[in-house]
RNA sequence: GGCCCCGUGGUCAAGCGGCCUAAGACACCGCCCUUUCACGGCGGUAACCCGGGUUCGAGUCCCGGCGGGGUCACCA
C-alpha cells in the first residue's frame, strides 16, 4: 500500500478562517492516522491579494495547534518547491501535453468577447456555457495565429454527452451530466495556469493520495477527474468537508468579526479548546468522549465518521468547553495568562494576584471577561439599597444596616489582615451574636463589593481588598444606609 | 434558473428496518450543596420537514414536494 499523504494548500491571506483551520486539522489527523505524511502548500498565485507576513500567520496557526507538516516551504521536502509562486513555470508543457493528446485546445476568444455573450445568455435566463468554438479551428488557423502572436488560453476538452461520476469518501457515489460541464481555462492568457489547474498538477506531481478539501469543490471535482484522467493519473481518493456555518442561512464570515483564528485567540479562548471543538463540528467518535488531545483526535480519528449536513458553530458551547480546558490548566498557567487581563483594571493596585487568580480560575469562561468580573476590586460600583435585600439570607436595607454596624468595629479589630483570621474573627462575633450567618456576610459582601455576584465571598473578597479599602467601603456603605 | 449536496430538539449529535414510548453534550428551567456567583450533584422542558410508496414493521429504503446550502470566472 503506498503511503497516504494530504495537504493543506491555503492562501495567504493574512488571517486564518476557521473553516480552514478545521480542513487542515482533519487533513493533519487523517495523514498522522494512517501513519502518512502532512503536507503544506502555499497557493499564492494571486499576486494582488499579496499580504506581508502572511505566511507567517499560516505557520504560526498551524504549529501553535499541534499541527506539525512533514513537508513545506519552511521544512523542504522532496517535491518542492512548496509555494506555488515557485512553480509558475511548471504548468504550461502539462497543458501543452494535454492539446498534443487532444484533451485540451486553444482558444483565441477574448475575454470581451466571451463576456458580451454571457451577458447576451444571462439577459435570455440561460446559463453561458463556452460554446467550444475555437475547438474547429484548423491546424493552420492555430498556428497561424500562435504565429502571429495572438492571445490565447488553453482549455479542457470536455465531453457533452455521458455522465461523469465519482465517489467521494464523505458523500458517496456522486454522479453529473456531462452536458453541463464547460471547458474551463487551464492557462491563463498571461500564460498562469488557472487555480483549478495548478491544483491538480501539484497536488499530482506532489504525490497526494486524499484530497480533503470544503465542499464547495464538490460539483468541479469531475473536472478534476477529466484532467488526472487525461494524463493518464491516478485520482486521488476525495474527502469533501461540509461547510461550518453562523447560522443555518450563513457561512462563518469575516464580516461578523467571528471567523478567524486569531479573532478567538485574542479573546482569550485557549487553542486546545478551540481545536477539540472545532474537531466536533461535523464530526464525531461515535461515542460520548467530547474531549481529546491532539493524540487523542488521531487515534480517534475516521473519515467515516464525518458528517455531510453543514454544523452550525456555536460559540456558547465552545465556551463552555473553554471554560472546561481554563478549569483544568495548570495553575501556573492559568496565573500568567491571566495576570495580563488583571493588569487592565488592576494594574498597580498591589492586588494579591495568586489568590485572586485561585478564586478566578474556575469562574473564567474566556479571559477577555475577566476585566468586568474584577472591575468592582479597583473601583466601588454604584449600587442601590435593594441589593441587599436577599429572601433566603433574611436581608433587607434595615437588617443590614444593624449587621453592618455589629461587624464594623470587629473588623477594624483585626490585627493580622489574612483570610484565615478574617474568617475566624468575624465568625466568632457572629456566634455570640446569635445571628445568621447569611444574614451579616451577605449585606458585607455587598457592602464592599457593591454587587450581587462576586469571585469569591465576603472573607475574600475583604482580603483582597486589603483593611483599609475594606474598612472605607464598609463606612461609605453604612453612611449612604442613613 | 440548471446542476449538485443536505434536512433528528434552539445548537452539536447517536441512530445505519424491529433493541426508538429516539442516547449523550451545550443552552434553558427547577432542586441540592454554599456567606453570593461559579464549580459539582440530581431532575425537567424540547426533535425524526411534509406527502406518497416499499415492508408484517420506517427516523432508518424509494419517489415527489418544501426548505437550506453550494456551484455555474482568463478568482483562489
Amino acid at each position: 500500500m503506498t503511503e497516504v499523504r494530504t495537504r493543506f494548500a491555503p492562501s495567504p491571506t493574512g488571517f486564518m478562517h476557521l473553516g480552514g483551520v478545521r480542513t487542515a486539522l482533519y487533513a493533519y489527523l487523517f495523514a498522522k492516522k494512517n501513519g502518512g505524511k502532512f503536507i503544506l502548500r502555499i497557493e499564492d498565485t494571486d499576486q494582488e491579494r499579496f499580504v506581508e507576513g502572511a505566511t507567517e500567520v499560516i505557520y504560526d496557526t498551524l504549529k501553535g495547534c499541534g499541527m506539525d507538516w512533514d513537508e513545506g516551504p519552511d521544512v523542504g521536502g522532496d517535491y518542492g518547491p512548496y509555494v506555488q509562486s515557485e512553480r509558475k513555470h511548471m504548468y504550461l508543457p502539462y497543458a501543452q501535453e494535454l492539446v498534443e493528446k487532444g484533451a485540451a485546445y486553444y482558444c483565441f476568444c477574448t475575454k470581451e468577447e466571451l463576456d458580451e455573450r454571457r451577458a447576451a445568455a444571462e439577459a435570455k435566463g440561460e446559463v453561458f456555457k463556452y460554446d467550444k468554438h475555437c475547438l474547429n479551428l484548423s491546424k493552420e488557423e492555430i498556428q497561424e495565429k500562435l504565429d502571429a502572436g495572438t492571445p490565447y488560453v488553453i482549455r479542457l476538452n470536455c465531453p457533452t454527452e455521458g455522465e461523469s461520476a465519482y465517489d467521494d469518501e464523505v458523500f458517496g457515489h456522486i454522479s453529473f451530466p456531462n452536458s453541463d460541464l464547460d471547458d474551463m481555462v487551464l492557462i491563463k492568457q498571461d500564460g498562469m495556469p488557472t487555480y483549478n489547474f495548478a491544483n491538480v498538477i501539484d497536488d499530482h506531481l506532489m504525490g497526494i493520495t486524499h484530497v480533503l478539501r470544503g465542499m464547495e469543490y464538490l460539483s468541479s471535482t469531475p473536472k478534476y477527474n477529466l484532467l488526472y484522467k487525461a494524463f493518464g493519473w491516478e485520482i486521488p481518493k476525495y474527502v469533501h468537508l461540509t461547510t461550518v456555518m453562523r447560522d443555518a442561512q450563513h457561512k462563518l464570515s469575516k464580516r461578523d468579526g467571528d471567523a478567524y483564528y486569531s479573532d478567538f485567540i485574542e479573546k482569550g479562548y485557549l487553542k486546545e479548546a478551540l481545536i477539540n471543538y472545532l474537531a466536533l463540528v461535523g464530526w464525531n467518535p461515535g461515542d460520548d468522549r467530547e474531549f481529546f488531545t491532539m493524540d487523542e483526535l488521531i487515534d480517534a480519528f475516521d473519515v467515516k465518521r464525518l458528517n455531510t449536513s453543514p454544523g452550525i458553530f456555536d460559540v456558547t458551547k465552545l465556551t463552555w468547553m473553554n471554560a472546561q480546558y481554563i478549569a483544568k490548566m495548570d495553575f501556573d498557567a492559568y496565573l500568567e495568562m491571566a495576570t495580563p487581563w488583571f493588569d487592565k483594571v488592576l494594574a498597580g493596585k498591589g492586588m494579591d494576584y495568586k489568590r485572586l487568580a485561585e478564586l478566578m480560575q474556575s469562574r473564567t469562561e474566556v479571559f477577555n471577561r475577566i476585566p468586568d468580573m474584577i472591575r468592582f476590586l479597583a473601583e466601588m460600583p454604584e449600587f442601590s439599597d435593594e441589593l441587599y435585600f436577599h429572601k433566603k439570607m433574611k436581608c433587607d436595607a434595615q437588617v443590614a444596616k444593624e449587621n453592618l454596624q455589629l461587624v464594623l468595629p470587629v473588623m477594624e479589630g483585626i490585627e493580622k489582615w489574612n483570610e484565615q483570621n478574617i474568617h475566624d474573627i468575624v465568625m466568632a462575633a457572629i456566634q455570640e451574636s446569635g445571628k445568621k450567618n447569611g444574614a451579616v456576610l451577605w449585606p458585607l459582601r455587598i457592602a464592599i463589593s457593591g454587587q450581587a455576584n462576586t469571585p469569591g465571598g465576603a472573607f475574600e473578597i475583604a482580603y483582597l481588598l486589603g483593611k483599609d479599602e475594606t474598612i472605607r467601603r464598609m463606612k461609605d456603605s453604612l453612611a449612604k444606609l442613613g
